[in-house]
DNA sequence: AGTCCACAGGAAGGGCAGGCGA
DNA sequence: TCGCCTGCCCTTCCTGTGGACT
């Protein structure tokens, strides 16, 4: 592209009509004044936390539902307005919310913790503290801090599962161990079964209530877009049925909304990236892929070197064999390409995890079978078609020479 | 019925970088 | 500076195992 087109590109962009009004209301961050369907779950958990108006510590609650079905939405919607009316009524309610998925913010115990405190006002530093020390500061910011403290703890599975649930008894002890303090623990989990897992003594006071949020159907779903379109689109931009398109395809995906205002985002994107003075349904199968092409090329390109690696030898193997490949081809493969490269190769047993992370990623689907004689192994097979599998080999082949 | 393969995957611990207080 | 603490990535060592083969 010369210059001068370069030029043009950009004018024709300023002076393009936008088709957003405002694209914040398609995004997770966007609070709406209103939750839609979800009715029942704000009258319930607003009951529940009613009493820290009148200073005493509600009941911990525990919320279970899968991605997008409102969990984290309408928590922060009932407890922002808790606050408002605390507000107005001279009680001191303090929020602290944390998302457990946060990468180096919130991902162990310590960070946990330490993010907390800070949320208190007490600067802890990143590392290099015995893990007690942190926590006694923490419990030392609550003692000082008079009133009820609601302690949202989101995706508190993904934490449990990376380490353990020791952190969660430590935290339902607070009231015990602390004179002052007044801690409800709202814990949100998009897994169905995850008190399975845990220590009953957390489990029982953890769970004093809980509650479950069910899928959205399409109807419902259509309800939510419709209002946020309206909000966030400028008027007769969006075509009949797109809508209902979005809807319909974030039902089939257990109701969530997220992905429906997602495709939502990204269609009316690419039609205005293509100057287009409408968005249509086609746009809506565009954004589909899309998405879920950013989703897995993005995964691949932070890899750590190492996996990328991996996963180059996965993708010659499969070029070559129509079938299943097994861990041992792929481990040798990868060994030869970390001689070539000139990098130390990994143990078999490293190597292992590494294509159990990729697994997890979607990126390759695997599954442990036992080929007798020949020993258990794990089947390998390639979770990429079409578009995106020419994207991943197109990117390591630029990113390793052999 | 017993053997044995080729790994899976758990447990423990080493080495590193980053950070603390003394 | 030193000793001690952390998380993270990795290795070493180990036990477990489904089913083809003997």
């Amino acid at each position: 592209m010369s210059q001068k087109t370069l030029k043009n590109l950009f004018d024709n962009y300023i002076n393009s009509k936008t088709l957003f009004k405002d694209k914040n209301a398609l995004t997770i961050k966007y609070t709406p004044d209103t939750v839609p369907h979800r009715n029942d779950q704000i009258n319930q958990i607003g009951s529940i936390l009613a009493p820290a108006l009148k200073g005493d510590r509600p009941s911990n609650i525990f919320i279970y539902g899968m991605t997008g079905t409102g969990k984290t939405l309408v928590t922060q919607y009932v407890v922002g307005q808790l606050k408002e009316s605390a507000a107005s009524n001279n009680v001191n309610i303090s929020l602290l919310y944390v998302n457990c998925k946060m990468k180096r913010v919130a991902d162990t115990e310590y960070r946990l913790i330490a993010y907390l405190a800070g949320l208190l006002g007490k600067k802890v530093p990143p590392t290099g503290l015995p893990t007690d020390q942190v926590y006694k500061i923490f419990f030392e910011a609550l003692e000082e801090n008079k009133g009820v403290v609601m302690l949202i703890l989101d995706e508190i599975d993904a934490l449990v599962e990376k380490v353990g649930d020791e952190f969660l008894y430590t935290l339902t002890r607070i009231n015990q161990d602390t004179d002052n303090s007044k801690v409800t623990i709202i814990g949100i989990s998009n897994n169905l079964s995850f008190t399975e897992n845990i220590d009953a003594r957390v489990k029982s006071s953890l769970s004093d209530e809980e509650l479950i949020f069910p899928p959205y159907n399409a109807l419902q779903l259509k309800d939510i877009l419709s209002e946020r379109a309206s909000i966030s689109f400028s008027e007769d931009v969006v075509m009949d049925g797109v809508i209902q398109k979005c809807a319909a395809l974030a039902a089939q995906e257990h109701g969530d909304a997220r992905r429906a205002l997602n495709l939502l985002r990204v269609a009316g994107e690419l039609a205005e990236r293509q100057n287009m003075e409408k968005v249509t349904e086609n746009h809506v199968d565009c954004a589909e892929s899309k998405i879920d092409m950013d989703h897995i090329i993005e995964a691949v390109k932070t890899q750590p070197k190492q996996s990328k690696l991996l996963l180059k030898a996965i993708l010659s193997l499969t070029d070559k064999a129509s079938d299943y490949i097994y861990t041992g081809d792929v481990f040798d493969l990868y060994v030869t390409f970390c001689d070539k490269v000139g990098l130390k190769p990994l143990t078999q047993r490293r190597v292992s995890d590494l294509i159990a992370e990729l697994d997890m990623l979607s990126i390759i689907n695997t599954k442990v079978i036992s080929r007798g004689r020949h020993g258990r192994t794990r089947t390998i097979r390639l979770a990429l078609s079409g578009k995106v599998y020419s994207r991943v080999t197109e990117f390591l082949d630029s990113e390793f020479n052999i």
